[in-house]
DNA sequence: GAGGATTTGTGCGTATGTATG
DNA sequence: GCATACATACGCACAAATCCT
């Protein structure tokens, strides 16, 4: 492992990278313990200060905790499967994890659509399009954050039903969606912005997966463009083919 | 679009990843001119200096090359659609792009199974794997890593196979393979490793989008598992979910 | 319990990188 | 290009908590 130095990016945060992603692959012993900083020091040939600011980032996230004359442990954390698939609900998804999926309602607006919601959505220049931002929480944290548009006029009661009861799916129903299928799902990583920091509690320069998905009626027609942003060291997404298929 | 100080990123260097993110995305007029370096200055609100550093990595990594007189200008890169679905193969999926798929072998290993390997291609403790690794080019330029594991036995002949033609799919039918579905695709980030960095060409500090893989043969039976590296700013990965059902 | 080894926590001085004007 | 302020990284020393013999 050689380290870039002069990067523009400090070795302090590589390190913190570094060891970030050797936590359950080998790095720690059974007990959650990290080599000590001298040790860890010597491996990434840097001064131990260093190492000892990438822990410090590190326990500022709340990934590790040093405990003086001891060592510095691993905080165990379970990392969440997200299936992506053609049948994909939010609410089951998270009862696999054994963790509530409520989504919390930010905000609702109306708006113009912009160009790709209108894309998607099949819409006439000027529509007016209901965006919903929603928070969902996962063992009292923040897992995702998601923007949804649909067709104003349609759905113009779903907001209320989402807010009462945390799901999407129902708010859907309730507009005389009975049910709904995936028609694609777009995957990029990027780093997280300002306002995704704070919403999702994340560390700067923290790494988010970002969705962009399409749900049609069972007639094949667009009613619901999203977006959602994941932290990528709290979720795996997971695109099971055989169960797109099987429905 | 607020910068973060203090969080082990240089400012120049969230201005790079910013500016190259919005090459092709708005920031650019159409002649790929980009805004003047005080306006970049302005909308990002640091000094000119700043900006001028960001610029300088850019122009080092070929993404811009300035103009003195006339301003700096964005070299045309295109971004790679990537589809995952059950039948996706590299070859064809660069054809779409315009692009050729050929993966260029890196080594041909042969190893004992590790507990992941085993577990997907559901093989004893000992067995032994064959590990393959690629690259593939788009535009003269590497687009993904990839590590291939296939059982050891059954797959002697795939390497050659593959040097020669290219073609993962070439190496299986040699082998008996006419015909395979992918079974499941995880996706992660993370940011790249130094050895990624290198084979990739890419910048320090650049996020990598993860694949895991998992090929069955028509009876069901895992055949091949997968790793693959994307540079998160070149690709993005499109799951369409009617393609997985419709076959 | 005593003493030594190990491990994290703290302080200070210095050189270089980053960002500003 | 120059001057200034702060962040990063290093090297050395020592204190405090814990573990082992």
């Amino acid at each position: 492992m050689t380290l870039q130095r002069q990067s523009g990016v400090a070795l302090w945060r590589q390190i913190a990278d570094e060891i970030r992603g050797g936590i359950g692959n080998g790095l720690t012993d059974k007990m959650g313990r990290l080599p000590s900083e001298a040790e860890l020091a010597r491996r990434f040939d840097v001064n131990r200060h260093t190492v000892r600011a990438a822990l410090a980032a590190l326990a500022r996230e709340r990934v590790v905790e040093a405990r003086r004359g001891q060592g510095t442990f691993a905080l165990k954390k379970n990392r969440i499967a997200y299936p992506i698939g053609r049948r994909t609900r939010f609410s089951a998804a998270m009862r696999d994890n054994s963790a509530t999926g409520r989504s919390e309602v930010i905000s609702s607006t109306k708006e113009t659509a912009d160009a790709p919601t209108r894309t998607v959505l099949r819409l006439e220049p000027g529509a007016i399009v209901l965006r919903l931002e929603t928070l969902s929480m996962v063992d009292g944290e923040p897992f995702s954050f998601s923007t949804h548009w649909f067709e104003a006029g349609r759905f113009e009661a779903l907001p209320e039903i989402v807010r009462q009861t945390g799901s999407i799916t129902a708010g859907l129903k309730a507009c005389g969606v009975d049910d709904y299928l995936r028609q694609e799902t777009r995957v990029d990583a990027r780093h997280a912005r300002d306002a995704e920091i704070e919403r999702l509690r994340l560390a700067p320069g923290a790494i988010l997966l970002v969705t962009g998905v399409v749900n049609c009626d069972l007639s094949g027609v667009p009613i619901q463009r999203s977006r959602s942003c994941f932290a990528a060291d709290r979720a795996t997404l997971i695109v099971d083919h055989l169960d797109s298929a099987g429905s």
